[in-house]
DNA sequence: CGGTAATGTTCAGCCTGCTGAGCATTGTGG
DNA sequence: CCACAATGCTCAGCAGGCTGAACATTACCG
């Protein structure tokens, strides 16, 4: 309790990568069911209109590539993904997602677990107000 | 500018650490002038109030013993901080801040810097929305 | 056509986080 | 007093981030 009675002294980034650590690790937590944490789940979910390049799954989860390329090797190591040169451009890797992929996303994000994680400790109207909040920061960083 | 748009269909958890990794980049990159991260910088304020064991240092910042005692060991050797077995209990290691750390903490903290970065891109009003909603979602989990 | 720039991945290395396990010290109950 | 639990820290290893640098392929321009 003494903590948290210091909480609002702190700065708003440290704020803001506590709250983002705990409801990764909760998210995280759900997904290891699957083999799978928060970046993967991420890709498979960026995968399923189709297969893509390393770069274009980069772009807007705003990481960079060799972050990339290294979370998509561990989707190729769990079977949840196939790598291939792309014909038309050999320097793209084409990722596409396996069937074992697809249902492994189908399964673990089914019934919204991952906003019920923030809905359970936050009222609707605040969870909206914060999700606007952060939109605007990342569109302004 | 498309992948902003998408922004809202995202899950709040990957919002969440998104908007945090962007905050704490930019706070990084400002304390990289004294060799300083956000984790060391946090630890040099908590030590504003004297000595401490490194358990209780990671207490209030949330964070597992393993990883402050790297932390701890990175400041050490940016002689920021020195370590000592405490007499009294000899498995507790005394963190003290230096002079140097003192002096670090001051320059980069001056002119809320911290701050700054979140009060750039977000009006006042927003921010305290904000902070008020991460203390609420840090409190409940 | 050929040199140079741009593009897309990967490698090496660092930092913060986590888990699991080990180790020394201290506290405690029989 | 002594075995056993609790405490405090460290080591090993993994994962997601980042930077800097290398590398092959492709695009472009003189």
């Amino acid at each position: 309790m003494a903590d948290d009675s210091d909480l609002h002294t702190w700065a708003t980034g440290r704020l803001l990568s506590t709250a983002a650590r705990f409801v990764e690790h909760a998210w995280d937590a759900h997904l290891a069911q699957w083999g799978l944490n928060h970046a993967g789940c991420a890709v498979l979910f960026l995968l399923q209109d189709g297969p893509c390049s390393q770069r274009r799954l980069a772009g807007p989860l705003h990481v960079q590539d060799q972050t990339m390329s290294r979370v998509v090797e561990r989707l190729e190591r769990r079977g949840y993904v196939t790598r291939a040169r792309s014909a038309a451009d050999r320097r793209r890797v084409l990722v596409t997602a396996t069937d074992a992929g697809r249902a492994a996303l189908r399964e673990a994000t089914a019934g919204d677990r991952a906003d019920a994680i923030v809905a359970d400790a936050l009222p609707e109207a605040a969870t909206a107000e914060l999700r606007g909040h952060l939109v605007t920061l990342v569109q302004r960083l």
